[in-house]
DNA sequence: CTGCACGTGACG
DNA sequence: GTCACGTGCAGT
């Protein structure tokens, strides 16, 4: 297919057509390179496509094939580097090559072209990054303790693949490792670039601050879903025309074009938001070390709960381990101690022993977070005479009561009714609210604790732009006593004076199905509890249970995260479960859920007459088996290696994509590769 | 016989 | 994904 200068192009578009189109290329042919932007016209369309190679010879008859439109000459061709990792993603996550590769373009040049095309080519050369600045001083690490000096040593002395798990402590200066390593990247080649992943922008404007300050007169760029177009087509362009040194970005970013890209960094590598969740599901991490590893260049993962799969490949030596074992400064780890919830049965959620150490912390002017992961009032809202709950008419969960606007909401398709005065089944008045929220917790802090300024963040109270900086801010000007919140207040954020943590509801994700959840309750609870105590001040953590002697608390209690990976470990080997062995996820939705699983009964079918080495579990329906009027199930499919599972799946998912269902029954199916959620 | 809804398959 | 086209049914 690649045959320079062939009559033809090879081009992929945003379609799924399975394999690339053939279009003619003029007399000249020299802009029809690989990696070369054009407009094509697919049917009566015209999109975006992305030039993958020539060909002598076409492969349909000659009378249909069109000339490329236009080729985008403004925009230098994508590198042959490029093309293969797009191309490999494509091909291990089971999607279409285009559907991938035109996607990961800027926004503004993927635009229908029209009238406003060349203009808004233009807006966008604007602004962007410029030229590489001055090296950047000699790389002193000005604080740093003689772990952080290893690591940046370790890190930085390979100009070849190296993948790197950094095991650091919450507070241990990972941050300050990546910087400095990043620091000695530029010094020894200011021409070169480097990629910074995260989990979530919104959450690093501490980072983007300390990046901004180290690395001045050099280019940084981000990169992320939440920018306006211009910005992101003018960041894109950076990256790609090698003027930006530093891409600071979330999942998406892996996609960036960077011509010079010599070392990559996934910060909170363990964090769930590297896995997209729709399209093409892939795992930015897991992508970033391919990437590394195309280009023979270091890679970081940072974390201080790594992803088991992570953890297996450092304890198998694939990847080289680095410990940040101490904090920073001289805090010293919190103290994490087990609330028994059958002695101290908790009044609205708040325990007595937990109230007191809120109150003793409150009195010495020191700060408290409080988390629990579950917005709203209360989760459900129950008829004391009949039993009815509240349930969402369109997904199978519960309905929470929101009382800020006296509301029952699905926190999954958004659906909203006002509480019935009455209940709907049995005209009972009595309905009350069972279970805790983030609003009920803070109802009930108040009442507790009458002195203590409490402050609720949660994505209720900071929908309104501005206002989650303005809470935080709130807490850092020591406005606020007790903070309480999600997953929100756990991520990343340096509070000084914070020196107690309460988890309310550790127990929910202790009695899940889905075997990651041991991983994620752990992961979160070290999460939490790296706010606290950062200034040095003595803390305690506080963790409410109805298990207190699960292994996994005592393992908590000692901040033994290779103790809990070791046993977590051995129990996925014994059971046949990841990473031990590789698995896909079919997932299909339909009107009715018997649709759903009868698809996937004949897909199951279709695959067991494949003779191949993959093993088809029973479909079942989905954890959530209604969303949103959709009935949704799924089957888990394993195969002993990963080769062989992307055999399998190559040739079933082209059987599958060609057979037809019955009449009147549209199913929409996807595959998942190495699904994170079972 | 015409008009519309829906399902199907090609798109180079 | 999007569009053109074919089928089948209801309406005139």
């Amino acid at each position: 297919m690649t045959v320079d200068g062939g009559a033809y192009a090879e081009i992929v578009v945003d379609l799924p057509v399975g394999q690339p189109l053939t279009y003619r290329v003029g007399e000249a042919g020299e802009e029809a390179r690989a990696g070369a932007c054009c407009v094509v016209q697919v049917g009566r369309r015209e999109v975006m496509g992305v030039c993958v190679g020539r060909s002598a010879r076409a492969p349909v008859a000659e009378e249909r094939i069109r000339p490329v439109k236009r080729w985008l000459g403004e925009i230098a061709p994508l590198d042959a580097h490029w093309l293969s990792f797009t191309c490999f993603a494509a091909e291990y996550y089971q999607y279409g090559w285009g559907q991938v590769a035109v996607p990961a373009l800027p926004p503004l040049l993927r635009e229908p072209p029209g009238p406003r095309w060349g203009a808004s080519l233009r807006r966008v050369r604007q602004s962007g990054g410029t030229a590489a600045g001055d090296p950047p001083a000699p790389p002193a690490v000005p604080d740093a303790n003689a772990e952080q000096r290893a690591a940046v040593e370790a890190i930085a002395a390979g100009d070849c693949f190296a993948p790197t798990l950094l095991h650091g402590v919450t507070g241990s200066g990972k941050t300050e490792v990546y910087l400095a390593a990043i620091e000695r990247l530029l010094a020894r080649d200011p021409l070169a670039q480097a990629l910074l992943l995260v989990p979530e922008i919104g959450l690093t404007p501490q980072l983007q601050g300390r990046l901004h300050d180290r690395f001045r007169g050099q280019s940084i760029v981000c990169l992320h879903s939440g920018l306006p177009a211009a910005e992101r087509s003018a960041a894109w362009l950076a990256a790609h025309e090698g003027r930006a040194r530093i891409v600071l970005g979330t999942r998406l970013a892996v996609f960036a074009s960077l011509p010079a890209l010599r070392l990559l960094i996934v910060d909170e590598e363990h964090d769930t938001s590297y896995k997209a969740a729709d399209g093409i599901r892939y795992s930015a991490r897991d992508l970033a070390v391919k990437r590394a590893q195309m280009l023979g260049v270091p890679v970081v993962l940072g974390s201080a709960t790594p992803a088991l799969e992570t953890w297996e490949q450092a304890a198998r030596g694939r990847y080289r381990l680095l410990r940040l074992p101490r904090r920073a400064t001289e805090a010293a780890q919190p103290q994490v101690e087990l609330i028994d919830q059958r002695q101290h049965k908790p009044a609205n959620g708040l325990s007595e022993p937990l109230r007191e150490a809120l109150e003793q912390t409150v009195a010495r002017g020191e700060q408290a977070l409080v988390f629990i992961n579950r917005r709203g009032y209360a989760p459900v809202v129950s008829c004391a005479a009949c039993g009815w709950l509240s349930a969402c008419p369109k997904c199978a969960v519960f309905a929470a009561f929101h009382k800020t606007d006296g509301a029952l909401h699905c926190h999954h398709c958004g659906w909203r009714s006002r509480v019935p005065r009455a209940c709907p089944t049995c005209g009972n008045q009595n309905l009350e609210a069972v279970g805790q929220g983030t609003q009920r917790l803070e109802e009930t802090l108040a009442a507790a604790l009458p002195a203590a300024r409490i402050l609720r963040i949660d994505r209720d109270s900071t929908r309104r732009r501005g206002a989650a900086d303005a809470a935080l801010a709130a807490v850092h000007a020591g406005e606020t006593d007790v903070l309480v919140g999600t997953q929100m207040i756990a991520k990343g954020h340096d509070f000084q004076r914070v020196s107690l943590v309460g988890i309310v509801n550790a127990d929910a994700q202790l009695v899940s199905h889905d075997f990651r959840a041991p991983e994620r309750l752990f992961a979160t609870v070290v999460q939490v509890a790296g706010r606290a105590g950062r200034s040095g001040l003595p803390s305690r953590v506080l963790v409410q249970t109805r298990f207190p002697e699960h292994p996994l608390f005592a393992a908590l209690r000692r901040f033994d995260y290779e103790g809990f990976a070791r046993s977590q470990l051995a129990e996925r080997r014994a059971a046949g479960m990841p990473p031990f062995i590789p698995q896909a996820l079919l997932t299909a939705q339909a009107r009715t859920l018997e649709t759903a699983l009868a698809f996937l009964g004949q897909a199951r079918a279709l695959g067991q007459t494949m003779a191949a080495a993959a093993t088809l579990y029973d479909p079942v329906p989905m954890p959530l088996a209604r969303l949103a009027g959709v009935f949704r199930a799924q089957m888990l499919i394993e195969a002993p290696r990963r080769g062989l599972l992307q055999a399998f799946l190559r040739e079933w998912l082209q059987r599958l994509r060609e057979g037809r269902s019955p009449p009147g029954s549209r199913v929409q199916w996807q595959i998942e590769v190495d699904p994170q959620e079972i």
